[in-house]
DNA sequence: TGTATCCGATACATGAGCGTATCGGATAGG
DNA sequence: CCTATCCGATACGCTCATGTATCGGATACA
């Protein structure tokens, strides 16, 4: 019985931070392993031990790290929560830099092909999905966890609707309806759409979302846009 | 051991039919309960022990009328796609009645009410969502269960779509884009509004629903919509 | 009312997953 | 190189869910 946590190991500092880098490399794993066991087999459905084992573990490298298959969960959303809105800032970034140089404004038309590059790049779609889906339904369930996902879906929401907004702006166009409430409908849309994409099997399911998205998407861009000139 | 199911118990009837009174209604209990079994902790959360005692029975019952938990969830979602597919179209007779009745066109500008009208009327939305949710889910992850879904999710589509077009017909309007697309435009704003619903833990779940797509639909329908005498 | 059949209850065996206590190799610090 | 500590592996006991085989009461029918 060792009391390694029950007293704080530091002297002086308040950082509770005691984590080696073989510590952290382990988590990563399994965090790894967590994410293709969660999308494939649902949280419930994937034991602990298939966890560990996908990670090339046993429970016990679990048990030291988590203390419990939610804990998990929420630490791998939380995970990747951060790396997609990390990709879709950078890959903002690279968009909206040539709308800058060429001095002149874009054609008003390609807003839609903008508005569907930004939601378009999102990498592992199958995967993402499956695991988002299970979260959105752990927090329909568990009025616990409901926070939780709201917090993320909205900081999304969030990110995506001012990056919405600076893009149109540029271009000169406004929308009819509160730029938030655009974005949740587009984002919809494409979790529709991908979500269709993979109950038809289909392989390389970005473009298919892509495409899915670019028949309905431009219409109805347009038809809740009107120039900022007037009607 | 007894060769009941083994031999045909008719001599020449070729209806394989052999239910009891009795028999039906316990499936019937066992079916209510796994609904409410499987929307408070998912498919895979709810022991089919679980559901024989919500139902008042015990694993025998359950073994003796179904063969797994799979099977009597799709015997679940089959049953409830019908009672939806039924109330749906009970409820728009109501609606349309009036229409035809007073001789006279309604006003277009209340075509939206009529929308909102035929897609809120859902009892018990909370449980609907969580299953159909599940069921979804399930489809995505397992290439097996994807045409049962999307059978169930597309014959709803085009029920919704058809009573849609006759409803637009009748007031004189016309969509600029094709029906069906509007019509799983609209319904998974209705899904999105539902799960935001539960989400945010509101009591009275039906009237909140009603009221979040009222707040964008009108505009959506409006913009999306062209009376029959041109632009 | 008597009897054959149906159907749900009960008992049992089995396996999977979980959490903990403990061990031993790896690693960092001197 | 030596030692203290860390951390993942192993072993154990336990609970829960499953599937089956069998039993006994209910029900239909004469």
């Amino acid at each position: 019985m060792s009391a390694n946590k029950l007293v704080a190991p530091e002297g002086h500092s308040d950082a509770p931070a005691r984590e080696t880098a073989r510590r952290a490399r382990t988590r990563e794993r399994l965090l790894d392993a967590a994410y293709r066991q969660f999308s494939e087999h649902g949280i419930n459905g994937a034991s602990i031990e298939a966890i560990a084992d996908d990670a090339g573990f046993t429970r016990g490298a679990f048990y030291s790290n988590f203390s419990s298959k939610e804990e998990l969960f929420f630490e791998l959303t939380e995970r990747e929560n951060r790396a997609r809105l990390e990709t879709l800032r950078e890959h903002f970034a690279h968009l909206v830099a040539p709308l800058g140089e060429s001095g002149g404004k874009p054609a008003p038309a390609h807003i839609e092909g903008i508005i569907a590059d930004v939601m378009s790049f999102q990498p592992d779609i199958r995967q993402w999905c499956l695991v988002q889906s299970e979260f959105r339904l752990l927090a329909l369930r568990d009025p616990e966890v409901a926070p939780r996902f709201l917090a993320a879906a909205h900081s999304f929401q969030r990110e995506l609707a001012t990056m919405i907004d600076t893009a149109v702006r540029a271009v000169g166009v406004r929308f009819r309806i509160d730029t938030l409430d655009l974005t949740r409908l587009l984002i919809d849309q494409f979790d529709s759409a991908m979500q269709e994409t993979i109950l038809a099997g289909d392989d390389d399911p970005d473009r298919s979302v892509r495409e899915k998205v670019m028949r309905t998407l431009p219409l109805l861009v347009h038809s809740l846009t009107t120039t900022l000139d007037g009607d």
